[in-house]
DNA sequence: TACACTAAATTGAACGTTCATTCAGTTGTG
DNA sequence: CACAACTGAATGAACGTTCAATTTAGTGTA
């Protein structure tokens, strides 16, 4: 096989979304990524370890995706819409990805520490607030709550239609993005 | 002391909420609650029966607390700002019923029935949001879209204020909540 | 090319612990 | 006296982790 790590954090990711942390034995993380039991030591000191370096990964992931295509010089709206977009396509195509996150994030699991990448990609995000609040499009609000207010109602709609609640197809994914964009506008 | 039953749901609410379904054990719950191992399965079958049981009590009581003080008599935008911030209090004032409800409700724990109880509570939103899409007052999407996108927001805005990244005062939820409410408007 | 040597990678049985659950027996109540 | 409430030690299964032994890969030597 190629790389065993890899085969390690990918059996973990599914694993884990459809099971949950308890109720993933390592023995079965093992079984299924074709290694042994004993090896997963080798490449991560603990369960703890593996479960917290998965995280770190597809947080950074996630954050990447999100700012496909994105680019400062276009206006602001475009770069609103472009990331709502990508994260919602995103969590659509990896849905263990989005799963996974929000069960660890909702977890005493959680860190909240950041680690130099993660802060580097939320810059992105933390300029694009800040500049449409200096030019006065945007509600004058800190960073974080702009971007909660913008892309909290786009996690929990894939989650509705991840459930079968909601049928989220293109029409919606717009309304959906605009009502976001009215949500943080003047 | 009173009610064992009682006691051992509001140990194991507080317990979850602290310390995730995983680390904590039956032995733990029976000691924080004053009672001995076995008598918890005289009041429930299992672990699983006792914390779906009592995320099926913090769902209600969290549902009937967003509708305190509601009446259909009120205009729709004072219905819909006592949701929210009936909401975001009772987020503030019990996080450890906010937070087991998140760590739930994003763990393959759940199970997406809705028990009668609660759909009835639920009917309430329903009807807000109808009503406002037929009065032309809401952009026209399914009920549960508008709720996502109306409270969604909230639930973001009180776990960064418990993770103390956001201070959350009176000018904050009054902005955030007029935020969520142009999202939903036309 | 063949062989020797070394370090890293890998295995999986075994260990010790933790945990959910049980149940024989005890206490409280009407 | 009967029945429900209650106790907590015992049970057996599951799990995370370890480690002695084995295989693989890489490097040097003749």
């Amino acid at each position: 096989m190629t790389d065993k790590r890899t085969a390690i954090l990918e059996a973990t990711l599914t694993l884990i979304s459809e099971r949950g942390f308890h109720n993933t034995p390592m023995s079965l993380i093992a079984k299924a990524s074709g290694v042994s039991a004993g090896i997963i030591y080798h490449y991560f000191a603990n369960k703890e370890a593996l479960i917290n370096e998965l995280y770190k990964e597809i947080k950074l992931e996630f954050l990447r995706a999100m700012l496909v295509d994105y680019s400062e010089d276009l206006p602001l709206k475009e770069r609103f819409l472009s990331i709502w977009h990508n994260l919602v396509n995103y969590s659509l195509n990896y849905p263990a990805r989005g799963v996974f996150l929000e069960q660890f994030e909702n977890s005493p699991f959680r860190n909240h520490e950041m680690d130099e990448d993660v802060i580097q990609v939320t810059a992105s995000f933390f300029q694009l607030f800040q500049q449409g609040v200096e030019e006065e499009v945007f509600t004058s609000l800190p960073p974080l709550v702009l971007f909660d207010l913008s892309f909290a109602p786009a996690i929990a709609l894939v989650k509705r239609h991840l459930a079968g609640f909601v049928e989220m197809d293109d029409d919606l994914m717009q309304a959906a993005a605009i009502a976001c964009w009215k949500a943080i506008t003047i």
